[in-house]
DNA sequence: CGATATACTATACATAGCGAGGTATATCGT
DNA sequence: ACGATATACCTCGCTATGTATAGTATATCG
């Protein structure tokens, strides 16, 4: 995916990676890869920003001899999910837009 | 539109604007405004990164004595285009995979 | 025994939206 | 007559964020 497009979604897809159980950073990605490649020097400094937002906590786990850090999303972590599709309307007007179809029929 | 999602979509929609007609700076912030709003500080650069990579081409009109700036999009312009529409699907992909259901049947 | 997978961190750079400010003319209400 | 608003373009500096590159460390597999 387009690096200026993952803006905005590759944060919300990090949320929703971590919303059916605790997860690492690895996990993610691994998670992800099917439709969208992150690097670790992109994911990391997105959960470090998240947890310092309030939207995940963490703790670590040891794992292999080395310390494996959880993440769990917060309710704040879900308020933001739920913020983005709230504003997915304005999104898909604007890909309409851009089809060159006109009007967006709401859903 | 957040700042972050508009990354990737707004310079597209930049190019749609003129897609029917020549059009002008000032023009486009208010073809857009109904589900997008642009500042000035926004447009112009995005119009100038335009030029610079061949997706359009500019030319000059006077008009109540000063200059207004046209812009014509290119073969390279709606190449462009093109291309995001055909990323499009990641895009919903990454969508579906942040609303939880699942597999995104293909439109 | 070297390659690969797992797992996290830090530094430096490039991109791009946006507020604030600048310049200039035309129009409209009071 | 005059201030407010609309039209029209431009630049500077700030900030957020994706990414390459590199470093550290263990386990596993051929």
């Amino acid at each position: 995916m387009d690096a200026q497009l993952k803006r905005g979604v590759l944060e919300i897809c990090v949320l929703a990676a971590m919303r059916e159980e605790d997860t690492y950073g690895y996990k993610i990605i691994k998670d992800l890869s099917p439709f969208m490649q992150v690097s670790e020097s992109t994911l990391y400094p997105i959960l470090k920003r998240l947890e310092q937002s309030g939207c995940v906590t963490e703790y670590s786990v040891e794992h292999n001899g080395r310390l494996r850090k959880y993440y769990r999303i917060t309710g704040a972590g879900h308020d933001k999910i739920k913020d983005f599709l709230n504003d997915w309307d304005s999104v898909m007007r604007a890909y309409y837009f851009i089809r060159g179809e006109g009007y967006y029929d709401e859903k």
